[in-house]
RNA sequence: GGAGGGGUAGCGAAGAGGCUAAACGCGGCUGACUGUAAAUCAGCUCCCCACGGGUUCGGCAGUUCGAAUCUGCCCCCCUCCA
């Protein structure tokens, strides 16, 4: 039964470059990468239903094991038939594991080799999560790809530092994998090793001895400029197998994307088109535009003209401006439409780029065009 | 006509002799945002040739070393009674 497995299928290479075309067969459901997931951490993309994901053509999301741990719990998932019946969604799911709550909930948590302790963001409940548990709750949640649990080492990090919290997240890889049951669950390991290649490469080759059906590269942009950043791609992609996908965790900038896709990176998630859309910036073709800003006020023309979208084709910056002056969600929900399908776009475009042998000029071209700065939105 | 209450920066609203260019909220303007503690957060918001200066707290005139704060008169507004 290959068609209800996980599988990852090379179908192009770029002449050119590292970029690769692909298929991920993840239990049945098709994903073309390299692809960018949403982020719907507490089961939702926040302001928006399933459908609106089904018409950008998202192919598949990202949950929060942490988030859905404190709440609903994953009593109440397994109750539910999983994640996918919770939430009436039907494409792919992918959970973090809480990996970068250890990051990002630095101050109210404490690190040990059985796991980490953590204080719960809702109410400060003591908590406590070993990789085990990571994996038990996220076999709960159902979903369909896994994430080992991992820590996020913050940048800059001392070396000796950031090699015990490699052989650390090694150690854990290897735990969460011997707890990991399910086999209509993809389970992925995740490289880290902050700036140094040595670590890098010694993460990534460690991981790959244990046999993971994806690899995860984590630990980047926590702060470090951009050539570091893409260094660290650089120090690792070479120790991934061809045959399974590389996901890339956290990103979500147009330069980052391609940068990491021109190294051979599949996959993409990243709360950033989802967040500036609630704050009101936006990622157009003819740059960044802000709608919180008075010269839109009376400006009843499309926020992207080049736009596919459903906010792009139905409405106008004079009413989503008006819309995000009120506070009105459905601001919030057309303007996530957009920078989702911005992105989704994007990704569809630096497919049929790779496909043609023209990803390189398909960057440079995206680049030039663009009018973002430095951060790359 | 009589009796009370009140007029503070764009709005609402504190302050009741010096520590007040004046709390706080709203509104407005900037900026930030990359595996979501984020429909969030930070800064600015009387004027100016601005690490300094100039005008303010309904108006005018006083008291005082010093007033948004005390006194007098005047102008508005609100409530109640006739």
């Amino acid at each position: 039964m290959e068609n209800n497995s996980f599988k990852y299928e090379l179908i192009h290479q770029d002449r050119h470059s590292k970029a690769r075309l692909g298929k991920l067969n993840v239990f049945g459901r098709i994903v073309d990468t390299p692809v960018f997931m949403p982020v719907g951490t507490r089961a939702t993309v926040k302001f928006l239903a399933p459908e609106d994901l089904y018409k950008m053509n998202a192919s598949i999301i990202l949950c929060n094991t942490y988030h859905l741990w404190l709440r609903p719990g994953p009593e109440t998932l397994e109750e539910a038939g999983g994640i996918h019946r919770f939430m009436n969604y039907d494409g792919p799911v992918l959970t973090d594991s809480g990996g970068f709550q250890v990051f990002s909930l630095a101050d109210n948590r404490k690190i040990s080799e059985e796991g980490v302790s953590f204080k719960s963001h809702l109410d400060g409940t003591k908590m406590f999560m070993t990789p085990e548990d990571s994996i038990h709750v996220q076999e709960a949640i159902g979903s369909d790809i896994a994430i080992s649990f991992d820590e996020c080492i913050p940048y800059p990090s001392e070396y000796d530092y950031c090699k015990d919290s490699v052989d650390r997240t090694l150690r854990w890889a290897k735990r969460g994998k011997e707890a990991h049951t399910r086999k209509n669950q993809a389970l992925f390991g995740v490289v880290q090793g902050s700036v140094y290649p040595d670590l890098r490469k010694y993460c990534a080759e460690e991981l790959v001895k244990m046999d993971f059906d994806g690899y995860s590269i984590g630990g980047t942009s926590v702060g470090e400029d951009k050539q570091t950043h893409y260094k660290m791609l650089d120090d690792t992609l070479p120790y991934l197998p061809e045959d399974k996908p590389r996901y890339e965790m956290g990103i979500g900038a147009i330069n980052d994307i391609l940068e990491a896709v021109e190294r051979g990176v599949d996959m993409f998630d990243c709360v950033l088109p989802t967040r500036i859309a609630r704050h009101g910036t936006l990622m157009t073709s003819r740059g960044r535009i802000s709608i919180r800003k008075n010269i839109y006020k009376n400006d009843f023309t499309p926020l992207d003209p080049d736009c596919d979208c459903e906010c792009c084709r139905n409405y106008t910056k004079a009413y989503l401006n008006h819309l995000f002056r009120n506070d009105e969600g459905l601001g919030s929900r057309l303007m996530s439409i957009h920078n989702l399908r911005f992105l989704i776009r994007l990704m569809e475009e630096i497919r049929q780029s790779i496909a043609e042998d023209r990803f390189l000029e398909f960057k440079e071209e995206i680049l030039n065009k663009y009018d973002f700065d430095e951060r790359g939105f």
